[in-house]
DNA sequence: GTCAATATGGAATTTTCATTCTATTCGTTC
DNA sequence: GAACGAATAGAATGAAAATTCCATATTGAC
């Protein structure tokens, strides 16, 4: 066999592994490039996974694998496994280490850097808050009555719309029928003048509250059309049009309030909702 | 499988074992008492070794490493390994855990609380995470490129559209002028075709990749536009086009990954260039 | 000191796994 | 559009590893 180990180096640690692969990746056959993104993006699989359940997880062959090594320059899949082995080995990835790998990475020392930590401890605090501070029964109230629902209705303007808009994304991909209110003002009313009994509405409005999103949320709430609502507080002017209402105050840095833990709430509640839609259509 | 042990628990994760480990080692007989030790004192080594070479270096024989792992409920050596390995493979051991300790407020008992915690253990993680991977340095010179610009062209689709949506809306509270791309697909391109070398643009995307995108990033990189993006994979369409590119792996509950970190990041980043344009036009 | 129960060492066995081999598909070039 | 070469899938192979088994040793009780 002709070995190209003297023009072509093989990679000695992860970090040289990870320059090759980014490097030829552009010329690599279709499902070496699958593979090469996958030890990539998994690199973790690799170092304890098995080639025949790596093979499986990345939709490769195990053969593939072995070639994929070789085309680097090893000798087989197991002395590329050694690579991903030795990453996970030198960073030791204890819970008070990790504490002190943001000091190490010291974000504080540059300019801009007090304003990603401070955000990214918020978020933190936020989460810290949210599982304390939402009924779980309330919860599953909420899940309850946008599961039964025909068309799920989802009302936020503002600070909040990026929450509904990710809802929109997830209900599309788990075919939930919804509308989006919130984008131009003229046709919302008349989108919501469609909504019945059988459907229902989700609103979010943290203050300062968007007037019409309230407004909205009555108008429903006047035709018997159940409303859920997340809030930052009891005050909010959706809560009294609500079935179900959570209120979730983010924690906030430099007066700029996370996001974090409403964006962690509605993926909880729109899986939930998914998942429950599809155990009732199985017991029909 | 085994059956399922009435009497001795299984120790399911590394904290559980070492505690087992510890309580029961004074009556353990001599080599597995060694093996005890030796396993507490060099995790690492169990976690990557085999049973042979394990058992060399611990001065054992192998088939003691199987009873060793039998003691304590494990079917054999290798289901007893799989712990030391989660422990490596799980990147903040304790979240799961410790909301679970928060149960005063006990959301596993009902159906959709599992879910819900998930999501939040999920987001925590990505945060731990975004904390070590993003390279506060490549942070600073993005804030840079975008306070030097001067019109922002905030560039994402699918599910990376709430983080620029929030951006969109942060942008505007903060008098940054920005044009948000991603909307409607036909205006897209002559939104874009207004865009100098004077401006940059922030494009976020994840897998699976639209490709309108990355082909808009590259369309700018060509016009000489800087641009800064946010992905998750090195192998991102967008990184090649990219000044400076993040890659933050969110971390995944079911299947369906957080934007908690992704959000942070974009507001930290957000607020960093309202700052540092403020500093700018003082200087003045 | 003897017996029984438990623990241990080391070989035998079985299972699992990486690798190799070959037929087939896919993509290019002439 | 035919023919060649590269790439790939999937089964076959052989090596390595985990586990089991059994003979021997050790420990503790009476």
């Amino acid at each position: 066999m002709a070995m190209p180990e003297t023009t072509t180096e093989v990679p000695q640690d992860f970090e040289a592994l990870k320059a090759a692969i980014l490097e030829r990746k552009a010329q690599l056959p279709k499902r070496l490039r699958q593979v090469a993104a996958y030890s990539l993006d998994n690199p973790d699989e690799i170092a304890f996974g098995t080639a025949a359940s790596i093979a499986t997880s990345a939709e490769v062959q195990p053969s593939t694998l072995v070639r994929f090594a070789q085309h680097f320059g090893f000798e087989g899949f197991s002395s590329l496994q050694q690579i991903f082995r030795a990453r996970l080995r030198e960073r030791t990835p204890g819970y008070e280490d990790r504490l002190k790998a943001l000091s190490a990475n010291d974000h504080s020392r540059l300019e801009s850097g007090s304003i990603f930590n401070g955000f990214v401890a918020a978020a933190h605090r936020s989460l810290d808050n949210i599982a304390t501070s939402v009924d779980p029964e309330a919860f599953e109230r909420a899940v309850d009555i946008l599961a039964k629902a025909d068309t799920v209705y989802l009302i936020a303007k503002r600070r909040s719309y990026p929450i509904s808009s990710y809802m929109a994304y997830a209900f599309g991909k788990l075919k939930v029928k919804y509308q989006l209110v919130g984008t131009a003002a003229g046709i919302d009313d008349d989108m919501l003048a469609m909504a019945t009994k059988n459907d229902a509405a989700f609103a979010v409005s943290f203050s300062p509250y968007a007037s019409e999103s309230a407004a909205q949320a009555r108008l429903l709430a006047e035709r018997k059309v159940p409303v859920v609502s997340l809030t930052d507080s009891a005050f909010s002017p959706l809560a009294e049009s609500s079935k179900v209402w959570f209120e979730l105050v983010e924690a906030d840095h430099a007066g700029f309030r996370s996001l974090s833990a409403s964006m962690a709430f509605a993926m909880a509640l729109t899986v939930a909702i998914a998942e429950k839609r599809q155990r009732l259509a199985e017991a029909e």
